[in-house]
DNA sequence: GCGTGATTACTCGGATACAAGATGTCCGAGTTTGAGCGG
DNA sequence: CCGCTCAAACTCGGACATCTTGTATCCGAGTAATCACGC
């Protein structure tokens, strides 16, 4: 059990966005140089947050992606969902409203983190870094 | 991301072991038939728990496995630690001892989530099963 | 009745097989910008 | 100077290729209890 490097890509991806002054489309490849991962690659996994509506891209010349909503609205949670999906991370025993105690226990600790990642919002940390 | 099936039979054998009467060692032949799991399979998880230290095996006819430390001891981060592993979730840029902003709010969070494992007993939940 | 050996019921560990998911690449198609060229 | 066309710079999406990990099985080896047999 361990986060996808992909997720790692996107938090990274994000907050360079959020911490960009302009809200000017970036081109992958510029996004890509930065973390050391191949263009087509990035795209991918961007491909994601923009179904998720987290970010929109604009194609042709000139054209990247750029964040859709609002700077400050922006938290862990939405982003790591969009990569990882929104499934719970423990299956139990046919678990359909599972009154299986162990099951009850797996999710509110997975609560417990998902509200922490809930109400980090990307700002709070851009906002230390030098603006773009 | 998602726990391992892994873990759920090593939960459930451990909140078997924790709500049994007696310390006899049970047969792993019947510890698999009540999680409908092949017997070879689930020794090889038992294993990891063994060399964790939370239980013991003994070998030969009427052998199995049992509880080695104290019933009430036993939290859910151990086990879980045992066959998953101790290495945190998320790997970011190199990571050593990272300052990497992102980096810190998802070690924070991982370990908002294993507070609440930690502090959670199988006694908890042994106590509200009938005793075998 | 009592020791001794064989049989049986177990676990242990390694080797292996299989499937799924993560990671990454390649390419063809569509889109926008901008430059170049002709009128 | 204006408009048209064409090339360049992009993203998009699907189809592959590869690698790792989770899941599972099989088998030979070792070990402890139990049963059978002979003294």
């Amino acid at each position: 059990m361990k986060y996808s490097k992909a997720t790692n890509y996107a938090l990274h991806t994000m907050m360079y966005l959020v911490a960009s002054e302009t809200n000017k489309p970036v081109g992958v490849q510029q996004l890509a140089d930065k973390q050391d991962v191949s263009p087509t690659y990035l795209s991918k996994i961007l491909t994601k947050l923009v179904k998720a509506g987290l970010i929109e891209s604009a194609s042709g010349a000139g054209g990247g992606y750029r964040l859709k909503g609002r700077r400050e609205d922006v938290s862990f949670l939405e982003i790591i969902h969009a990569v990882e999906g929104t499934a719970s991370l423990f299956d139990c025993c046919g678990n359909t409203h599972s009154q299986c105690a162990i099951h009850r226990v797996m999710l509110a600790s997975e609560e417990a983190m998902e509200q922490k990642l809930r109400d980090t919002k990307m700002i709070e940390l851009a906002d230390a870094l030098p603006r773009k």
